[in-house]
Formats: structure tokens, C-alpha cells, sequence
DNA sequence: CCCTGATTCGC
DNA sequence: GCGAATCAGG
């Protein structure tokens, strides 16, 4: 594969979104991430550090960084001691199981939440919501220990998939899904019985 | 371990 | 110019 004009585009454009080169790797098709690493430093997009020498003659460097935007704030959300703050379309969280059937996870992988009587929240579960729709649902066979274990649907029917999107750490799910599976464990803890 | 980008250097 | 290998963090 070559660096024809459209994949450069498309690489300056990515780039400029703040994908990951491994990401870009693998929309274009043919090239490493190295490539596209090694491509975006004779493009001269990189604007990273300058201690060394290098090969680096002239350029000024002039401390104009744009500073793309990374993080955007949010406008954090209080739930106060909100009494049980019934989610409108609550995803369910935890996908029903089939009384009958239980559903079938890989070996060793823990499985999700329990979240039962757990207040998710508000926040965690709309970015749950979002990334829903970008999962990759992959099938069971699909998972591997780094994608997103995280059960979708109903496991008795067809409308069930896993998230599959890449987990970071060493965790079972997704950023997104971690959010939801492992609480701060605070929530309610007067759980009056 | 996984990932990220940065750099080097033979091709 | 290209990118695998390597380096240097997180």
C-alpha cells in the first residue's frame, strides 16, 4: 500500500481527531501503526517534544500549541440523595437471563455485574448508552481478553451480543462499561432490611 | 501485559 | 519516502 493522496487525507484527518495511530492503522488497511506513526512525523504533524538533537536544524519551535481538546468538562451532575431516581429507559444493566438458560460465558472471565439493587450513576449509564450503539457486538467466540465482555440483550434471543470494544487495563470491560460494573461501593449503604 | 507516540536506520 | 525495530513512557 502506498501513501496515495486520499490515504493522507484521511490519515491528517484522524490524526487531527486525536486517533490513536494504531487506530488509523486499521481504518486505512495495509500499513502498521508504525507506518502511519512514521508517516505523520514526515507529514510534520507531530508536534511533540524537542530536547533531543536529532536531526533537527532550523524550526523555531513557537509554543502555539493548540492544545487540542482532550477532556471536555462536565457539568457534574449531583444526585444528592436522590431516592431511587428511576432511569427513564433503563438499559438493564444486567442482561435477563432466561430462567431456563443460563447464559454461556467464556471460561475464567468473570462476569458482569450484578448491579442489581446498585445505584448506577446517571452519568455512567447514559456513556453505557452511547457506547452501546458503537459496540462491536461481537459474538461470544469473538471476545478475547481485551475486549469488552460486557453482555447486550437478551442472551435467550438474537438481539444479544457482547460490547467487544477495547478494554484498557487489565479489566474485563470497556472504560465506559467499568463505570458501570465496579462502583465505588457507596450508593446506599443503609440499605435498610 | 496492554497500549501510546517517537526515533532510528536499512531499504 | 517508507516502515520495522526499537525506544520511552502510561
Amino acid at each position: 500500500m502506498s501513501w496515495t493522496d486520499e490515504r493522507v487525507e484521511l490519515l491528517k484527518k484522524m490524526w487531527g481527531e486525536g486517533q490513536s495511530a494504531s487506530q488509523i492503522a486499521k481504518e486505512l488497511g495495509g500499513v502498521t501503526r508504525n507506518a502511519v506513526i512514521g508517516k505523520v512525523h514526515r507529514l510534520g504533524l507531530s508536534n511533540r517534544s524537542s530536547g533531543g538533537g536529532s536531526t533537527d536544524s532550523s524550526k523555531t519551535e513557537a509554543k502555539a500549541k493548540p492544545a487540542a481538546k482532550k477532556e471536555a468538562a462536565k457539568p457534574k451532575v449531583k444526585e444528592a440523595a436522590a431516592p431511587a431516581p428511576e432511569p427513564a429507559a433503563a438499559p438493564a444493566p444486567r442482561p435477563a437471563v432466561s430462567p431456563a438458560r443460563k447464559a454461556i460465558i467464556p471460561a475464567g472471565q468473570p462476569l458482569p455485574p450484578q448491579p442489581s439493587a446498585n445505584e448506577i450513576s446517571p452519568e455512567a449509564l447514559a456513556k453505557v448508552n452511547e457506547v452501546e450503539k458503537k459496540s462491536k457486538k461481537l459474538s461470544l467466540l469473538e471476545l478475547t481478553e481485551r475486549t469488552c465482555k460486557w453482555p447486550v440483550g437478551d442472551p435467550a434471543t438474537d438481539d444479544f451480543w457482547f460490547c467487544g470494544l477495547p478494554v484498557q487495563s487489565g479489566k474485563p470491560y470497556c472504560e465506559a462499561h467499568v463505570g458501570v460494573a465496579f462502583q465505588p461501593m457507596s450508593s446506599r449503604r443503609d440499605r435498610r432490611r
